[in-house]
DNA sequence: TAATTTAATGCAAATTTATTCATATAATTT
DNA sequence: AAATTATATGAATAAATTTGCATTAAATTA
């Protein structure tokens, strides 16, 4: 149904704030906010959302978001772009974008980038599976990710 | 008996350079190293290892060991990690860091580096003697130190 | 609008992981 | 050295998680 994206969202902000260490427990504090689906759903959720389930020195376990940006439209643009060819992932860090892709293409792939000529895009770097892109001052991710959907969705 | 100290030291290693998915498929590989033991006794293992699963985008897992290695944390500088090897220099700009390597060595040891499977590194850009990394967001440049101290005083 | 495709989800089975209990080995104490 | 205590481990089992299949709802296309 349509709560998916809403759900994400509150379990990212459940997992974020306190310490839940099984689905089961997740189920609960999902349902005490009127969301409730199947521990099944929950662990597809949490696969999506790339949670991992770590031990803690008490004995206990919790799961654990991946770090901070990684949320950014779980399903939207980026998934898009990264569901065919090449580019296998986008993420972020300060200013910068790091985009993976399978081995061999980044060099090939950052040419495109650098070819659509965009100004938002100052350069990138490219080594075998890995591209570097550096934006311009004061260009959102947001931009980026944008920049780089239309940039291949074109090809598909 | 008195094999979980070696065991245990394994286990990092492979973690450390193989995407192991599964104890089972972790069982498998420490039986080829002639080390025997049942799964329960892996998932304690784990459990005291701190080894997280994560999930990956290719929609499998992996078992990710913990960034920060407590159990061996040599506190000597880098130029221990520089003494001897192909690792010439660390150096920092801004967020990032930029690794100097015999020629040749760069790709091979930006291998290594990815392998590791840190979160704390985004990924790696390497040309001939010339790595880039480019740490997550909020990584300091002592995490980044020490994780490479780690990654490379071990065993060579 | 009807037909078709796609996405989300529950249920139940399968798989994977964690734990309980029993036992053996090593370490410590008396 | 014997007795006691602590640690490590396997076998079996319990608990937790993942997945295949079926179904329904939503979106897309004809």
């Amino acid at each position: 149904m349509k709560n998916k994206r809403n759900r994400l969202q509150v379990i990212t902000e459940i997992l974020r704030s306190s310490v839940v260490g099984s689905q089961e427990d997740l189920l609960r504090l999902l349902s005490e906010r009127k969301l409730n689906v199947t521990q099944a759903t929950l662990s597809r959720d949490l696969k999506l959302l790339k949670v991992a389930k770590t031990p803690l020195t008490n004995g206990t376990y919790k799961y654990v978001l991946p770090s901070i940006t990684k949320t950014i439209s779980p399903q939207g643009t980026y998934n898009h772009l990264t569901s065919h060819g090449a580019v296998l992932s986008i993420e972020f860090s300060g200013q910068l974008a790091v985009v993976k892709t399978k081995p061999g293409y980044a060099s090939a792939i950052a040419w495109d980038i650098d070819n659509k000529g965009s100004v938002e895009i100052l350069g990138t770097i490219a080594g075998d599976d890995t591209i570097l892109i550096i934006p311009r001052e004061g260009v959102s991710r947001e931009q980026i990710l944008e920049l780089m959907d239309v940039t291949f969705s074109e090809e598909k």
